[in-house]
DNA sequence: GTTTGACCGTACGGTACCGTATGGATATGG
DNA sequence: CCATATCCATACGGTACCGTACGGTCAAAC
């Protein structure tokens, strides 16, 4: 995230040693939420990781908390909103559905981190951020259903189902990725859940 | 788990001391799992809880690694072959499927470990506990559909849907449980869910 | 009743991390 | 060109845990 941040100092040598933001703490405790979860959101190896020290890193922050605190709210604008606006842009609501679901799909199989976050639910901070993301989600899906005819109560459902089908798809791309259709398959397969999906009543 | 175990000593007072057998180490680790995650299995804490000490410990189990190792064993047991068993009573398999659906969700939603085993399907040994038990899992559930009459390949799909919705349901159980429905209409809501798995092609 | 092996308590050293304290480096702008 | 605010390095003490060493205790077997 954020590659390209220059900046340096006039230093002689080689290594280009550089002045850290509170955001550039904020993804990398993101990254390595990803890689070993909540655990691995630790000041100390962070700080190595960035060619910096703790130092650094207590200056732009009161305490390890307050990491975890701004990480979340990154994620919260990084893992949502983007995609649905980058959706948004295919006018038919089927069409929408699909896109929508291959896009999370592919996405999430690359990207651990909401499976870690997830893990972690028990931390009320991340419950919170995780509780407004699922609601915004499967909102926004349900409303696809909406739009598709299906009366309230009903698109809620199949929206539920069509989150909790891609929450568990997720969970299996990285805990026993074998138990999924492969590559060739996985497109057939989703179409045939966005089938499924959006068979009338 | 395994309430009942006394053989205390001959002690005079109060407490009732016990000595602990590899078994109740493994069975405490799952509960700490389940709270905690793997990080709340430390040997230590365990031991406190246990009311005993480290000592204790290393005399069962070579070190946490092994522990682990031993709770993961139960795990794959307890939470798999159980339910399948006591499903199997049900000679329609229409049934068998409404019944093991229900079974497990209601299960899930009372148990956390579930959930924590995946948050941790980095671990290796974790990760290879977690294939066997998925693979004998939607092998069961397929298994079911076919038994309904799908052919091989989409009895497959539909298991792996049926099962991948179930996780993320039970991942919205512990995250966010008020995205669901609640818990006069989650019967009807799985009933749906059902139907429309069941539906001919 | 003594011995023996299974089981546990306690004390220790080692590691990884949190958070604080404090002085040094660095980039402006006066 | 130097003063000041910003940012970082280093050293330190504290905590929680792992694993080892070793002595103590208890029940069963003799």
């Amino acid at each position: 995230m954020d590659m390209a941040r220059q900046q340096r100092t006039k230093e002689s040598g080689g290594v280009p040693r550089q002045r850290l933001t509170a955001q550039d703490w904020a993804d990398a405790a993101l990254a390595a939420m990803g890689e070993g979860g909540l655990a691995a959101v630790a000041v100390e190896p962070l700080a190595a990781r960035l060619g910096t020290t703790k130092g650094s890193f207590y200056w732009h922050f009161a305490n390890r908390e307050a990491l975890i605190e701004a990480a979340l709210e990154r994620w919260e604008q990084l893992g949502t909103e983007a995609v649905i606006t980058e959706v948004e842009a295919e006018p038919d609501p089927g069409k929408r559905l699909r896109r929508l679901l291959l896009h999370a799909t592919n996405r999430s199989a690359e990207d651990p981190l909401e499976v870690s976050l997830l893990a972690t639910a028990g931390q009320p901070r991340v419950a919170a951020a995780l509780a407004r993301v699922t609601e915004r989600r499967i909102g926004y899906v349900a409303s696809l259903f909406a739009e598709l005819g299906f009366p309230e109560e009903e698109a809620r459902r199949r929206g539920l189902l069509a989150y909790t089908a891609y929450l568990g798809h997720t969970q299996l791309a990285h805990a026993v990725p074998r138990s999924l259709p492969d590559a060739s398959a996985r497109e057939p397969y989703l179409d045939g859940v966005i089938d499924m999906l959006m068979r009338p009543l």
